[in-house]
DNA sequence: ACCAATTCTGGACTTAGTCAAGTATTTGCC
DNA sequence: GGCAAATACTTGACTAAGTCCAGAATTGGT
């Protein structure tokens, strides 16, 4: 399994590195994570590592599209290994939880914006908030001067 | 105009200060601003604000909906006073402008989830993201590692 | 095994945002 | 119009997330 990992390195073009090794493998043991909890979780396989190896690290596979980073409202990033795959987030407005949701309407669904201002678009990422099955009874904070949010989209 | 702005307040609940009317006409005028850029504008109106002033106030209009607050990956928080409208974001990942896009498909269209795993969805915010006309030749960074990413919907 | 290129470390620094205590302003009421 | 209670604002210290930089260590090709 640690050849897996390796092999999904040099394929995307990385050295192989005991850290890397270590941060890919925390990630696909708890998505979602921050990068403080990542290093935690290297650090507790590894021994150790630097908040900047982590940093650099996560961005640059970013950038090779190995992971992805999310970063909704109110939180700090976030990455998962989830790639390519069509899916989106869920977040609960309440106890901030945060699920992966695939998306309904096929392949390219939410791309079709109205009027594309001649931006080329490669992405669109979708949040969905709202109340989890566990926060939706207690929460529900009544937005007072606001009417329900029907149609945000 | 000014007010107007009083009015809106008082109808959200709020008592009127100058400001809490400087950040709202700033607000109007320079759309997907940051705290800070706001504070900024407040004062050069007001003369001088304090910086928790500022957040006390976004976050406040925020709970009460009477203005959105967005913050896309790598962004700080950023503020806009069209609510309720039904729009999205576009941002260009070379120069990172940000514009407002109207959504193609209807009313509610990207609440339909595949599962949503028992929550109450409210609100969905969708992100777009490209190249704007300007950077669409110049940058176009061919990402090496991953395919063209074509369908994260 | 060696060397150049790449990566990692450690520490200082920046920026966005929060906390808490005290002062000022607003508003409802007389 | 003046007063008290409630609300809002200011100031300054603090935290968390992330960046910058220079030097040390590791990797991988030969």
């Amino acid at each position: 399994m640690s050849e897996d990992v390796e092999q999904t390195l040099r394929q995307h073009g990385f050295q192989v590195t005991a850290q890397r090794i270590a941060i890919l493998r925390a990630l696909s043991s708890h998505p979602h994570a921050t990068a403080d909890e990542l290093a935690a979780d290297v650090r507790a396989s590894i021994g150790s590592i630097s908040r900047q190896a982590v940093y650099d690290t996560l961005g640059l596979m970013v950038d090779k599209g190995l992971i992805r980073r999310i970063q909704p409202s109110g939180f700090t990033a976030r990455y998962e290994d989830r790639v390519n795959d069509n899916h989106h987030h869920l977040i609960c407005r309440s106890c901030d939880s945060l699920v992966d949701i695939d998306c309904a309407t096929g392949d390219t669904p939410c791309l079709s914006a109205g009027d594309d201002h001649g931006f080329v678009i490669d992405e669109a990422e979708v949040i969905y908030w709202g109340y989890c099955p566990a926060c939706r009874g207690k929460a529900a904070p009544a937005k007072p001067g606001s009417s329900p949010k029907s149609s945000t989209t």
